[in-house]
DNA sequence: TAAATTTTTGCAGACACCGCATTTTTGCAT
DNA sequence: ATGCAAAAATGCGGTGTCTGCAAAAATTTA
């Protein structure tokens, strides 16, 4: 009755592993023909079809058409928020957000072949692009709940909670967490965005390095030595 | 012949003051029927019709259906922007984003009405609100280029142009203006986000004073004695 | 193996959206 | 005012997105 639980996390069942493989069909399917023919010229039924799924089937993976396009780092929101939790508690909230952050992008690094391909698509139609920066937004409020976490529980004692799927209750977080939470996202995008448009010149650890640096300096004006004429 | 004015800019022709009219009376009809019914069960039909005009003069007016729920603060990019140049020399980058800013939303509070009900329809239908953002988010570049006018760091050479007649061109803005353009409007989200939440303990002034507090001290953890202020 | 559960699929239909041709409105010069 | 050209509104037809429903296929459980 109750013995199967959590098929839904790892492997465990055969069924939740086609249904990987089917989303993962999908996607790659979309983002291969995106890249060829334009984003805005796949239709549902080709990605269906080089996926080998009827097309109403895919509606059953993708609320919309577009955001198959947008769900490539679906899992990277949950890493973020437990590399959160496990940075060393000397770090400050803006340092351990930081960490977490930069660990997730090296993640992300190992599948470059993806996400650059990924990114080519984003890059020719930026009605996507913006799609994909909502969804990244929709982990924000998550992401402010971790850290509220962190910063509720200072050091001493393992604030690890058994419990903390309490997943219904939202009480209204405080301003900081959120505003720690959204402003590192922003960030982080802002970073990728400027290194992305000039991918050549810049090494991404400086510009990510640079962004936090200004953050935890309180935004000051530029120093003076490039203002010249 | 070809003497054309610029009958676009302010209400000269009344052939721009028809186009305004429409444009008004389709947005107000589509979030008068929203607040009733649910934006989601609001057709382009319906929205045309209490508007006076056909279905396929919608598709002439706005991109998409959903759009006209969010073409609300289309100007107030503009006057931020020129609050930005604007602002006492004295101040630092963030604080001129600050005091546009501020600005920005007490001229918003003049139509409060109108905004209100706006919200409200934002509120039941998240998924326009994200939509709502994303359109902000488009005027970020051009902030970040009115902070660069404003810094005085106009990377590629002749900084003696300074005019916009390149159109392309857009000579990859420096890190720092995009960053202070993305946070600043990410912090006043964030303000404007908590203060809907709890809007009947809180002043939106404080709260939008306490982010621009926050960011101009480099986030730092919050303290314990909390009653300082 | 049979039953229960979940997933897939086809189908019908509502609606969004776009291109094109036509009609109406507006601006301007005569 | 009046005719002409530009621009906008409209109608129509077609493609594509997305949903609900019920049957069929696959998978797990008993």
């Amino acid at each position: 009755m109750q013995r199967v639980r959590e098929k839904d996390a790892a492997e465990g069942g055969l069924r939740e592993r086609k249904k990987r493989a089917t989303r993962a069909a999908l996607v790659e399917a979309a983002v291969r023909l995106a890249a060829e023919h334009g984003a805005e010229n796949v239709t549902v039924e080709a990605i269906s079809e080089a996926a080998g799924v009827s097309p109403r089937t895919f509606f059953n993976y993708f609320d919309a058409r577009d955001d198959v396009f947008v769900m490539i780092g679906a899992e990277s929101s949950t890493r973020i928020r437990r590399g959160v939790l496990e940075a060393p508690s000397g770090l400050s909230p803006l340092e351990a957000l930081r960490e977490a952050m930069a660990a997730e992008l090296a993640e992300v690094e190992q599948e470059h072949e993806l996400w650059s391909l990924h990114a080519e698509v984003l890059r020719s139609s930026p009605h996507l692009l913006v799609r994909g920066l909502c969804v990244h937004m929709a982990d924000e409020i998550e992401l402010a709940e971790t850290l509220a976490e962190r910063v509720g529980s200072r050091p001493g004692g393992r604030a690890e909670d058994s419990g903390e799927e309490d997943g219904q209750r939202r009480p209204a977080l405080d301003l900081y967490p959120r505003l720690l939470a959204a402003v590192g996202s922003t960030a982080v995008r802002v970073a990728v965005e400027h290194w992305c448009a000039r991918q050549d010149e810049l090494v991404f650890t400086d510009v990510f390095r640079e962004v936090f640096e200004q953050l935890a300096a309180g935004l000051p004006a530029p120093s003076e030595d490039v203002g010249r004429r």
